[in-house]
DNA sequence: GAATAAATTGTTTTT
DNA sequence: CAATTTATTC
């Protein structure tokens, strides 16, 4: 017992140590959040004797969910078979499958989760073909967030009040959007909490069964949590309400998920008798940052009246740097790391952070310049280039029969004479007589003829050797026999680009066969499928574990995305009018509070260095625009501003 | 039907 | 400026 407290201050002790009902832990920056919650959730298990899979702690990424399983093993010294440690979206997951089948979704228990590529196109059809509108005028991703907007609230998007005009279109479309997804047996992100709710809210014995199930209930980053997930969490803690949240309204920078800053400024009030715990002493950085933040967010109006302090050591103190242009700003901030490294600074102690994404591109070819190992944290997925989603959709297609967007995807790649028309004869059969893509291809004898008839002839037999190949097979054979199977290497390189793109493409497909066997590696043989690869596919977005696992690399990634990381040197770029605050936030109140607070948890990342660095000039779009200093370096009241 | 060239058009942040 | 969509050619 005893070495789960030890080197903790009074309130983390505190933490640790609550029993039962609920408690909100406002925690600062740097003030041993993880390690709190960690043993926290090592307490329940080791000293209370609660089952692991009676507790169910939710995070923000992928990422912070697995080291906190890590943690807590270190801490148990064994695994946590069953423990729920995961975000919100895979929780919803998880209790979807096992119990969609109740309930009329029109799904089963093997649905697919659509990626945003996918929602587009979908949306763009309900356009385009349902409601016969022009898509250059309705926009399917203004769509899609109007719908995106309602099922945050948890409200059905064919029920919910839209602002405007456009309200009972979007209810319309709504309508046929799920209709298509229902044919795909599929659900979009959004989708996954919404639904869950609904099945929870509905069904009273169901309720009671998930809420018994989950005795302690543990949230992360309270601060970003939307609507909807307040009302699962709600639902799931109705039998025992041991619900413990932890997070810092000055972080609070999702707004646009809607993501309410008053959730948390309200935790006490919903939750009346709620322990209270501060965690405001800061292990992280010098006294230098942590005062100047303080300075920062104190502008705000919205926020818990805390402050926080640190013991630890003065430091260099904050430096603020002016340059011509953005890449005069690149080679600098290469330069500075590369100072740094020479003293010692080993690379994964270095973040580069900028406001948006497209800022990366310049810094990356700095970077490459100087032959400095780096990681690009955000901007391209991996998951999202072509050659893997080509792969993932011969994959989703065995996995999921009617998943038509796959079938579209896959039926000419590598080219076999499919093209767009005969894939359209195909749909439009599979929807005439209510098949799935897959149905349709069996009869499609009666609807070519000649070289046509021959080619989908021969597509479907390597189809369905594929699906008898699947039958029980391992998943990284299954992949293997695909590749083997559609020559797909030799489509890949004679593809006609430059060698090393085409190189590069087969090293993301090797990249891909790892993944399948790191995930075979680490899922138990009896759980392991298809469906799962398919489901963390689609739920590990951004950090893929081969990413996450080369340290040792400059970290080049947004202000959003940094949350919850730290490192010794911290280069902030961009630090200008327009771009932080960002044009579109600067002239509503709340938004450009939700800026400072994005400005804010960038700074705090920094253990000893932080750098604020600006250009007189940048390109946007293609036009030099002039850069003036952003407000919030006035508002730091350093000495050395300018 | 598929590959290439030209034109257009958008630009915050993400599970 | 780059990425996506549309037009053109093979």
């Amino acid at each position: 017992m005893s070495d789960l407290l030890d080197g903790l201050n009074e309130p983390q002790k505190q933490a640790v140590l609550h029993g039962l009902g609920p408690m909100i832990v406002l925690a600062g920056p740097g003030s041993g959040k993880t390690a709190t919650v960690t043993r926290r959730i090592a307490r329940l298990i080791r000293e209370k004797e609660v089952d692991p899979s009676r507790i169910l702690g939710v995070t923000f990424t992928n990422k912070a969910a697995t080291e906190m399983r890590e943690r807590v093993e270190k801490l148990l010294g064994r695994k946590a078979y069953g423990l729920w440690l995961c975000t919100f979206h895979a929780a919803a997951a998880r209790i979807l499958r096992k119990v969609v089948g109740q309930f009329p979704f029109g799904r089963t228990s093997t649905f697919e989760i659509i990626d945003q590529s996918t929602q587009t196109k979908e949306m763009k059809a309900v356009i385009q073909h349902d409601l016969k509108l022009d898509e250059k005028e309705y926009k399917a991703p203004t769509f899609l967030s109007a719908l995106q907007e309602a099922k945050a609230h948890g409200i059905l998007p064919t029920d919910y009040e839209y602002r405007g005009q456009l309200a009972p279109l979007y209810r319309k479309a709504a309508a046929f959007y799920e209709a298509r997804l229902r044919v795909l047996n599929a659900f979009d992100f959004g989708d996954l909490l919404l639904y869950v709710t609904q099945a929870l809210d509905q069904d009273k014995d169901l309720r009671e069964e998930w809420s018994r199930t989950f005795q302690y209930i543990l949230v992360d980053e309270y601060q970003d949590t939307c609507p909807v997930q307040l009302l699962f969490l709600d639902l799931l803690t109705s039998t025992h309400k041991n619900i413990s949240v932890v997070g810092d309204d000055a972080q609070c920078i999702f707004g646009f998920t809607f993501a309410n800053l008053h959730t948390i400024l309200d935790f006490a009030r919903d939750y009346p008798g709620a322990k209270e715990v501060r965690l405001e002493q800061n292990y992280r950085s010098t006294p230098e940052i942590v005062e100047a933040s303080n300075m920062l967010i104190e502008n705000n109006r919205v926020r818990y009246d805390k402050t926080c302090f640190t013991a630890n050591a003065s430091g260099p103190g904050i430096t603020v740097v002016v340059h011509d242009g953005e890449k005069q700003e690149s080679w600098w901030a290469v330069a500075e790391c590369m100072k740094r490294h020479r003293e010692g600074v080993p690379w994964g102690e270095m973040f580069v952070l900028y406001r948006t994404n497209s800022q990366s591109r310049v810094l990356e070819e700095a970077f490459v310049g100087k032959g400095i190992p780096y990681n690009v944290k955000g901007a391209f997925k991996f998951y999202d280039r072509e050659e893997i989603q080509d792969l993932l959709g011969y994959l989703k297609v065995l996995s999921n029969p009617a998943n038509r967007i796959a079938w579209e995807r896959i039926a000419n790649k590598p080219t076999r004479g499919l093209g767009a028309s005969t894939v359209q004869a195909i749909v439009e059969y599979a929807q005439e007589h209510s098949l799935t893509f897959r149905a349709a291809l069996n009869d499609s004898h009666y609807l070519f003829k000649g070289v046509t008839q021959k080619k989908v002839a021969a597509f479907t037999a390597q189809m369905q050797r594929l699906e008898i190949f699947a039958e029980g097979a391992k998943v990284s054979s299954l992949l293997q026999t695909i590749i083997d199977g559609i020559d797909f290497k030799a489509w890949l390189l004679g593809k006609g680009d430059t060698t090393s793109a085409a190189a590069d493409r087969w090293q993301n497909v090797l990249e891909l066969v790892r993944a399948v066997e790191m995930y075979e590696n680490d899922t138990p043989p009896d759980e392991a499928s298809l469906l799962g690869f398919l489901e963390r596919v689609a739920l590990v977005t951004q950090e893929d574990e081969a990413a996450a696992r080369d340290k040792d690399k400059v970290l080049l990634t947004t202000l959003h995305s940094c949350k919850g990381l730290e490192a010794q040197v911290v280069i902030i770029t961009g630090v200008e009018q327009g771009l932080i605050p960002h044009f579109n936030a600067m002239h509503d109140p709340a938004q450009s509070e939700e800026e400072r607070r994005l400005f804010y948890v960038g700074m705090t990342r920094a253990k000893r260095f932080l750098y604020l660095s600006r250009a007189r000039s940048r390109w946007l779009h293609g036009k030099p625009m002039d850069g003036r200093p952003s407000q919030f370096i006035r508002e730091l009241a350093l000495d050395n501003s300018r």
